[in-house]
DNA sequence: ATTAATAATGAGTGATTACTCACTCTTAAT
DNA sequence: ATTAAGAGTGAGTAATCACTCATTATTAAT
């Protein structure tokens, strides 16, 4: 009556090491790809970061390619979780969002540069980005901006141009930075969040005007 | 007494075919660079594109990165003039601004694009596009803004942070719709300008916070 | 027609690429 | 200790790359 099957146990080990391998190969295929880009980056450098031989990263992915999707998907969802907590109103989820949404890029600042502007080239991974963020990330937004509309809070500003414009403000904070070093004053994030938010909020003017 | 240094007078003639020569090679790369990348791009493919040799590129470029410089360099200062005109007012100026980079954007879509995604790579072209807008874009947006405080008509928020909002709503344009096809629903510039000019203008809220 | 200077050519080059595969090592059960 | 199987290896491979250079074509003056 001794089992025969119980190859299915001890796997358990085995697996752990090579699910390390694999995350070993993820992470350094993230640093090598946001530092140098997709094409800038060879399989063999990749290889060398992650400590193993070339061939074992096409053990474990089929094509570069498909190392690359392997290596954002996870990312991009990744950013999209830790919205769903509870708000008290619209203008306070915004500010939330708008903070969480500027630390996450300060600590990913290269990653979602790098998202950027592969999907620039790349279909799979702009389906990917939009997967994402369009279908997951701007479905959490959306309800809280036409609950802010509903309230009388909120101007009736079309969904997509408002998401457009405040997504532009809070994404372009990290590329600005980086192609214009130096030129941004504020130390803080919480200083820039403030700022954008002034300006999303209120806007430049000082008082309105009625047009 | 006839001439021995007529040399340099037909020399417009043979010139005017090398120039052509050169701007065949300029245009080529450009439209290869922006569709699939810098490192994408093969300089036998651009040859073909621009209906010369592959030896010839190196007789106009010194290596390809010179040649992506030479691409990029005057299309950065393209952008940059036509923004001397004569102004009313401020806020006038904010709205021919925006309405003015916006249709070059709609124009030059896979430039600028380009343009930022490979600036994350080549610090090459980071110091170009930090020297091109840095160096003359904004110090032409600066003084206006600045006039704008000073009227009164503008809030004093910090020039780098406002201009940091602006570009980004004003950049991202592009972006967002080459990642999200179809999500947005207006069909001109004019009413994407208007509603980012209201945003960047009065904010989404109806009525100013005040704190 | 000849000539001299320049521009264009494209086969060739060495380096580099993503990817393969015959082999070795590690693991865990007998 | 043996074994069987999966994981890892790295030299090898064909393709591709940016760039070169000896040769050819073009041009403009005599």
């Amino acid at each position: 009556m001794k089992s025969n099957q119980e190859t299915e146990h001890p796997e358990i080990r085995r697996k752990k090491t090579a699910e390390e391998r694999h995350q070993d190969i993820l992470e350094a295929a993230l640093n090598i790809f946001t530092e140098k880009g997709y094409n800038g980056s060879t399989t063999a450098e990749i290889a060398r970061a992650a400590g193993v031989a070339e061939g074992t990263i096409f053990r474990h992915f089929a094509t570069k390619k498909e190392l690359l999707i392997a290596v954002l998907k996870p990312k991009i969802l990744d950013g999209i979780i830790s919205l769903d907590k509870e708000h008290k109103d619209p203008v306070e989820f915004f500010r939330c969002f708008l903070k969480d949404r500027l630390e996450l890029i300060k600590e990913n600042d290269g990653l979602i540069r790098f998202m950027f502007a592969e999907a620039q080239y790349h279909n799979e991974v702009r389906e990917a980005l939009s997967n994402g963020i369009l279908g997951h990330g701007i479905s959490i937004v959306k309800p809280w901006f036409d609950k802010g509309v509903q309230e009388g809070i909120f101007k009736p500003i079309p969904f997509p141009a408002m998401m457009r414009s405040y997504m532009g403000m809070v994404l372009f904070y990290g590329i600005f930075n980086h192609v214009f070093p130096g030129f941004s004053p504020e130390k803080t994030v919480e200083e820039a969040a403030d700022q954008i938010l002034e300006i999303f909020l209120n806007g430049v003017l000082v008082k309105k005007t009625n047009d």
